[in-house]
DNA sequence: CAACCATTTAAGTAATCACTTAAATATCTT
DNA sequence: AAGATATTTAAGTGATTACTTAAATGGTTG
């Protein structure tokens, strides 16, 4: 188990829901303010900062201060232990992507030695 | 949108929960007649049946009869919309990841040409 | 300081979830 | 056919979820 996969079960739940999956992509265009990030959900400023509380507790995303204004930023860093899980069914996928998640797994095992 | 992303929000859904996520661990060692699952989980064996049902819904294992019993298969090919869906932030793994990340998309648009 | 602005937190609600026990369905064995 | 076995479905319950409105917190500006 890597050090990114302790807390996977806080991962997942958030990741489950698809407006905190829409926050999380559009973070991936740059930090926002919080109701800037609000603006394109149709739900109160209140339900937008619950989601906020649990893409922060899931450690998805970081906040700073900038006077009265939080700025939220992506760290998906946690979102590798998805891709690491998935990464067991990747030689299911028989087809085209077959040799590829094969190379991906063998470039994990010797990305540390390089 | 690729055919694999479409009823994601099921599939987000279904792997949201610890316990469906294990049994798709179990059945990538093979496949397994409910009950032989069933024993590997503290729960009635009524509720490893609606775990699957869950499963079934989201297109992630597939049953078929062989007499009384009911045998699950693993059919993950859904699981490709998680691993596109966490791609987006591959380039955020800045680390000896990254290249890696880039080397996969790559593939991945010019694997239909091979 | 007073009013305002950005945000979080509290409290409440309806819907969904994970589970249980019990009943239903279907197959196998004698 | 009767009873046992494998599984699903129904019905109910307590916990959690996603949301709302309202109150609380804290920085900003006249």
């Amino acid at each position: 188990m890597t050090a990114a996969a302790l807390g996977t079960e806080e991962v997942f739940r958030a990741i489950a829901d698809p407006n905190r999956r829409r926050m999380l992509e559009l973070l991936a265009a740059g930090d926002f303010p919080a109701q800037e990030l609000a603006a394109h959900f149709d739900m109160t400023f209140a339900a937008v900062s619950q989601h906020l509380k649990v893409l922060l507790g899931a450690g998805l995303v970081a906040r700073r201060a900038a006077g009265r204004t939080r700025i939220y930023r992506l760290t998906p860093d946690k979102l590798l232990a998805v891709e690491e899980w998935t990464a067991t069914y990747r030689k299911f996928w028989h087809n085209r992507l077959q040799r590829l998640g094969k190379y991906l797994d063998d470039q994990k095992s010797s990305a540390a030695a390089k």
